[in-house]
DNA sequence: ATTCTGCCTGTACCAAAGGACAGGCCGCCA
DNA sequence: TGGCGGCCTGTCCTTTGGTACAGGCAGAAT
């Protein structure tokens, strides 16, 4: 993946679909795309609903989106059509470079996040990488991204003791005390111990919402 | 981020660590690095210890690190080293291409990830982009990503009613049942009910466990 | 008009969870 | 040597959690 894929004039060309709210774009991105003879645009759409119908309908290779938009979202959108074609590749081309947004579109499925302002011959070699089975981010996203997932505060909360994070896991895999008891060889009253003092720690009120917060500081292997 | 930082001889060389468990490539590392005059390789550490002492000592800028090591591995080793000096980047340098191991270095809190292979221009590259406060996935590291975000199976859990997710968000913040009931007006048995539904459909043999599995499917706002 | 489903409620009963209080064993460290 | 922290155990008691069984109401579908 991500090798250089040529385009090749005489083979079938890549299906496009375009999705962008602004008629404008639309009318723009066609033109760039037009210029490459292994590209066809085959529909536009200029929500969400509209993508889901023209997706279904045309069977594009390809989806290029917009995020933001009126009647339904890009992320919406995405998940949708995927659910009905899992061998359907996207690529979000968009203004917006959070990276909560990069994530969810990342999570739904998008194989390519480019954004708006990106040469087009950048545009190009992506649509291509991705229909080859490939993926592709803007190094800008990359890092974005990258930050999002490097983890905010490894502080802030409490120190476990080994023993109480042998509890935890098998806390999060749903046992019972007597369970925890059984596995650890060490009596039900000694779970309750720990159990406790892991509540105490991780300031829960019960067992489930320990697991909750521990999941959500990801100390559990789910 | 992600300019290209083009080498100044004359300023303050960019000072790196290179950890690794075979001598051979340690020596290979600082023989290619120090035909970069804006490159200084302070030290080197044969496992995450080593490698944790000498961060400590010599300061560097920058963390060449592989993850596979005895003693202790290049995760924890990072997750270390980022305790003590938030500011301390770090680029993985490994043979290993698992979104698994991509994903834990990178949440760990590196800033690249290159595969060794690399060309050496793309290493001076990624280590002159990262200690510019960029960062730097190579594009197949960035596909392995994304394929490891892009949620596997948004079918296979079993369809939850609005009232049933209601609850479960509320069970997941470790609200109790009368908690719940109060929260949503309604009876506290009736929360029963909705929970004894919930963990029917999520196969789970009590709230703790149904909470671990819906955080896994994440179907819950944690 | 009937059926189905989501949603709601109740009583009764037993198992599990969790707090309060009290104590023992071991290894480390000043 | 004494103190401390991690780990383990116990009894007693109250509160929650969860199941079984039984039923009502509203809206949508046929």
């Amino acid at each position: 993946m991500n090798q250089h894929t040529e385009p090749s004039p005489d083979a079938r060309p890549i299906r496009l679909l375009i999705v962008d709210d602004h008629p404008v774009v639309r009318d723009g991105l066609r033109a760039i795309l037009s210029t490459q003879p292994d590209f066809a645009v085959v529909a536009e759409a200029g929500n969400g609903r509209e993508a889901i119908q023209q997706a279904a309908a045309l069977q594009p290779d390809i989806v290029l989106l917009d995020l933001e938009m009126p009647e339904m979202d890009g992320v919406a959108a995405l998940q949708q059509m995927r659910a009905q074609r899992p061998d359907l590749r996207a690529i979000v081309f968009t203004a917006f470079d959070t990276d909560e947004r990069i994530v969810e579109a990342l999570k739904a499925g998008a194989q390519g996040y480019l954004l708006k302002g990106a040469p087009r011959q950048e545009l190009f070699s992506a649509i291509r990488v991705v229909h080859g089975g490939g993926s592709l981010l803007q190094p800008v996203v990359a890092s974005r991204l990258i930050e999002h997932l490097s983890q905010p505060s490894p502080a802030s909360l409490p120190e476990l003791t080994p023993r109480e994070t042998e509890v935890l896991q098998l806390l999060a895999r749903g046992l019972q005390n007597k369970e925890i008891a059984l596995e650890l060889d060490i009596s039900e009253r000694t779970v309750k111990f720990h159990v406790s003092a892991l509540m105490g720690k991780l300031d829960a009120g019960n067992r489930t919402e320990a697991v909750a917060i521990a999941a959500q500081h990801n100390l559990v292997e789910l």
